[in-house]
RNA sequence: GCCGGCGUGGCCCAAUUGGCAGAGGCACCAGGUUUAGGACCUGGGUGUUGUGGGUUCGAGUCCCACCGCCGGCACCA
């Protein structure tokens, strides 16, 4: 890294120039009075953090940063981006007038701390204590405008109490389809108990056992405990959610091989939500991609149950094509439904029992791969096709998934490419429903034929219904598949044999962890296996002290051992006498502990009450910051900056929590984060070398577009900064290089806040150029003296000034932070030049200048505030507002084409009509040359833009 | 394979939403200043808007096809 200054010109840089050092005597000084005055922290209507007067008469904005997670790597320059684009929206609101909570905490909780502690032996909590300090000394650097005293750290005792808290308001509620909202679990009692609901088991509530009513609770509740397949990941000793999985079958973080396969963990009935959590999407002010993510993530899909049966009972299958039952030839089941024992004959029980064993080992890798060929097995028994009244034969496969729709379908092999595959191995029967349009045959080069057996694949679109016809029901013909659908699933509704229904892809969500480092759950076992929560008065359940944090270990590939997380070593802390009101008994504690996610679930709502001891949020201070602004207003935070990473897991289930919490009137608002805004990234450039190794890209020269590194020539890829890739910035060399307003002004302007970009170092020095004019404008050089003048500002001056004030308002409204500071640049221009030419800059122009730099470079522009004799901090002045007298200019430039083609401009008056304007352009002598002796068959005036004459 | 997003001077990016292709920064070139370099000042835009069609008086912008890059999903019945 070259220095911009070299120490041995030192005597020539003027005194006063604004420098990487002058910089940062400015910046620490200012960040010291923002720190000693309290200037950012904000007033809440009540709690602890109550102001009234603070609050009174000011609209409130609540802005958010995605909390980072307290890497020991410490930040690069990529991470601030979104924090300054938050930093600078904010401050620009609070010129605006508005009461600004702004804030920073750490989601301090997850893996690499704890595998941190694995390979050291120290303490996760002081290992994440020093990254969070560290964090915290970069950012402060940055000059970010936050309230201190709301700076959360999800590790923090305190902060998981309430996150135990909140799991326990999900354990303790249902779902109440009737009203598509979350309820109480006493009033779910109270329906069993007078009867108005029955028990799954039928007995009375009153008699039954405790067991007995926990089984019967437990099928409802939220948060549950179950036996399904998980995604078992040995690598990293634990299990994981859906989501956590890649789309190749290995974990997210570590990149291990993850199995499925049964065991009995906590998991939230998330899908309950599938469609309040899709249809409210609609009412979010988040950009359409995410949107689409998240529709896509939960995957309703319409369709219609259909019965069959069997031997062993009725097989319910889910299909969204119930138009084409008549062709369904075959039955599967996947290897994990319920019915597969009771169905396989005794002649094929080995074989079945064979596959269910070969597939229960297969890795999801595996199992996900559609180029493999299809495997399955007979199980001997037959179904009947309510349709056709023929018995069609049952198989299990693994194409079929137990952990969507009923785990069943049936298979329609001319209407389906899996199952066309499925019946050309097996040699199993394929019947045509839909005749496909000859184009089709031509396609494949075969005669059109309904004899599927020279089909080379399954048809799949809108044809001719054929072999669809029984004594009550005939579909065939020409008709829609929407029709064809609508007729199968009255007569199937009718006769009791299926009906119409949505199934979503979304799954429950498996929320135990088998690690250390996370919350602890508040829920004990007594000597009967029953889980009993822990009353509120004895939260927080604190993670017990540790002294050897290795899991057991396990190799990558040891699908079948069971994990062991540690906490269950703590013998004494799993064993323990409490009161839950029936007197001391002893019970044993949950030794799981809750996923990473848990605590940026609700983490927003601390901020705006974090030493509330009383509540996890004061009602009315989350109604104040989160309420709805009108009806039908979700309320929410007003902008959530961050990542798309995110898309799916964090805000998915952060919207399932605060729903809940809404439902059972913990909080007013119905969405968590009403505005979204996704950041870009930003990436740098990598080099490597012929042998494949990377060499640090700031040792790389470019030369005639190639790169050298040690005059060896060298590769150049981009990707993510990472020490790997040998091309990590780190702010800190930003700050010592140029000062922390540069390096916010060259991220803010590099692009717009949504786009992804590479950084180049060697560009912003352009930004300090920006701020060295423009203090060189205010300061002089030599002496630190002000040469600001009270000389009334030039009408030029003036209406560049306030085109600049609208333009910049506009922008920094819109988030458009590169356009406003290329505004800012071209207002220091015109500055400068009126400066060059002999005067000295108006006090008229720098006050404004530096109100609109404030929320860019507010250290500069406090710095300037006070030398221009303020004694109060910038902070909450006014932003300036452009007189639209000065924005209007009295002529206009108006291009004259002709065909198209511009050949001559005219200067009119502004208003100028369009007659007016059409005769100007026609008694231009270039234009008149344009056209010549031609006539024009059409004009086009569009008034105060151009004229066009169509010859 | 399906679904998104993006392609504008050498580079990062603007373009009042269909109306003169250029705001700003980097780089580059020339001149000034300077013993010199850096810094500073003045001036300079280097282009088939990814490609090919279409709509229109007029397309970077709208439509269609294709190419390239990035991202999401992927045996979801």
């Amino acid at each position: 890294m070259t220095s911009p200054q070299p120490p041995d010109f030192a005597g020539s840089i003027p005194a006063h120039r604004y420098t990487a050092a002058l910089a940062a005597g400015i910046e620490q000084r200012w960040q010291n009075y923002w720190q000693d005055n309290h200037t950012f922290d904000a007033p809440n209507p009540a709690g602890p953090l109550a102001d009234p007067a603070g609050v009174a008469n000011r609209a409130k904005l609540f802005v958010l940063d995605m909390f980072p997670y307290p890497s020991g790597a410490g930040l690069h320059v990529g991470h601030p981006l979104g924090y300054i684009g938050t930093d600078v929206y904010a401050r620009f609101k609070r010129m605006q007038g508005y009461n600004v909570l702004h804030a920073l905490g750490y989601d301090s909780f997850g893996l690499p701390a704890e595998q941190h502690a694995i390979s050291t032996g120290i303490h996760p909590r002081v290992n994440t204590n020093a990254n969070i300090a560290n964090m915290r000394r970069q950012l402060r650097r940055l000059g970010l405008g936050h309230d201190e005293r709301r700076s959360i750290c999800t590790t923090d005792e305190e902060f998981y109490k309430w996150t135990q808290w909140i799991f326990l308001q999900i354990y303790n509620a249902w779902f109440d389809p009737s009203i598509s909202r979350a309820r109480h679990i006493n009033e779910l009692i109270a329906q069993f108990v007078s009867g108005e609901r029955s028990t799954a088991s039928g007995d009375a509530w009153n008699t039954m056992t405790p067991a007995q009513k926990s089984l019967e609770t437990d099928a409802y509740r939220l948060a549950y405990l179950s036996d399904a397949p998980v995604n078992w990941c040995p690598g990293l000793g634990t299990i994981l959610a859906n989501e956590e999985v890649t789309a190749d079958g290995r974990s997210d973080i570590g990149n291990y091989p993850v199995f499925r396969r049964n065991m009995r963990q906590w998991t939230m009935r998330i899908s309950l939500f599938s469609d309040r959590l899709l249809e409210d999407l609609e009412r979010l002010d988040w950009p359409e991609p995410i949107k689409l993510m998240q529709r896509n993530w939960i995957g309703r899909s319409e369709g219609a149950r259909v019965s069959f049966s069997s031997s062993a009972g009725e097989i319910n299958v889910f299909t969204t094509r119930p138009d084409t039952l008549f062709g369904a030839t075959f039955i599967v089941l996947s290897p994990e439904h319920p019915l597969v024992e009771a169905l396989s004959t005794t002649e094929q029980r080995e074989s079945v029992t064979a596959y269910i064993a070969q597939a229960s080992t297969t890795t999801d890798t595996d199992r996900q791969d559609d180029s493999r060929a299809k495997t399955g097995v007979f199980t001997g028994s037959f179904a009947v096709n309510p349709v056709t009244n023929q018995p069609i034969p049952i198989w299990i496969a693994d194409y079929v998934l137990m952990g969507y729709g009923t785990g069943a379908i049936m298979a329609v092999p001319s209407g389906d490419q899996r199952d066309f595959e499925f019946a050309r191995q097996f040699h199993l029967s394929i019947v045509a429903t839909q005749m496909p349009a000859d184009a089709w045959f031509d396609a494949h080069h075969i005669a059109p034929s309904n004899d599927c057996s020279t089909w080379p694949s399954a048809f799949v679109g809108e044809g001719t219904y054929v072999n669809s016809a029984n004594d009550s029901l005939s579909l065939n013909g020409q008709r829609s598949i929407n029709d064809a659908k609508s007729l199968m699933n009255a007569w199937l509704s009718d006769r009791n044999l299926g009906e119409a229904t949505v199934t979503y892809r979304l799954r429950d969500w498996l929320f135990s962890r088998q690690r250390y480092w996370g919350e602890p759950f508040p829920i004990v076992y007594d000597e009967d296996g029953l889980a009993h929560d822990i009353p509120e008065s004895m939260l927080p359940v604190l993670l017990p002290e540790l002294a050897d944090f290795s899991p057991q270990s396990l190799d990558p590939m040891d699908s079948t051992s069971d994990p062991v997380p540690p906490l269950a070593r703590v013998t004494d802390w799993v064993t323990t006498t409490l009161d839950l009101g029936d007197g001391p008994r002893t019970y044993r504690r949950e030794v799981n502990v809750m996923p990473q996610w848990a605590g940026s679930c609700w983490y927003e709502l601390r901020y705006l009450d974090p030493t509330n001891d009383q509540f996890f949020v004061d009602p009315e201070v989350e109604k104040y910051w989160m309420g709805p602004s009108s009806a039908g207003h979700t309320g929410g935070v007003d902008l959530y900056v961050g990542g798309v990473e995110h898309a799916v897991l964090h805000l998915l289930y952060a919207r399932f929590w605060h729903k809940v919490l809404h439902d059972l009137g913990h909080v007013s608002s119905e969405e968590p984060f009403h505005r979204l805004f996704n950041q870009g990234y930003i990436q740098a450039y990598a080099y490597r070398d012929d042998r494949g190794q990377t060499v640090p890209a700031e040792e790389v020269k470019e030369q005639d577009g190639s790169f050298f590194h040690a005059d060896e020539k060298v590769h150049r890829e981009y990707g993510k900064m990472g020490k790997s890739l040998k091309n990590i910035v780190t702010p800190d060399e930003m700050y010592d290089e140029y000062g922390a307003d540069t390096f916010r002004l060259y991220e803010m302007a590099m692009g717009p806040l949504e786009a992804s970009r590479p950084w180049n170092t060697r560009d912003v020095v352009g930004m300090q150029r920006f701020l060295q004019r423009l203090w060189r404008n205010v300061i002089d050089e030599d002496t630190g003296l002000l040469t600001v003048s009270q000389d009334a500002v030039p009408e030029i001056l003036l209406r560049q000034l306030h085109k600049c004030i609208s333009g910049v308002a506009a922008d920094m409204e819109a988030l458009r932070f590169n356009t406003a500071i290329s505004k800012l640049i071209e207002l220091n221009n015109d500055l400068t030049q009126f400066v060059n030419s002999g005067h000295h800059a108006p006090v008229g122009v720098i006050t404004p200048m530096a109100q609109m730099l404030s929320p860019l470079c507010p250290h500069l522009a406090e710095e300037i505030w006070a030398l221009l004799g303020h004694s109060t901090s910038i902070t909450f002045e006014p932003f300036p507002v452009a007189d639209p007298r000065l924005l209007a200019s009295e002529t206009v430039e108006i291009p004259v084409q002709v065909n198209g083609k511009v050949r001559s401009r005219i200067v009119v008056a502004v208003g100028m009509s369009r007659d007016d304007l059409l005769a100007a352009a026609m008694a231009d002598d270039k234009v008149t040359a344009a056209i010549g002796s031609a006539t024009p068959t059409k004009t086009i005036v569009v008034v105060g833009k151009l004229v066009n004459f169509v010859l």
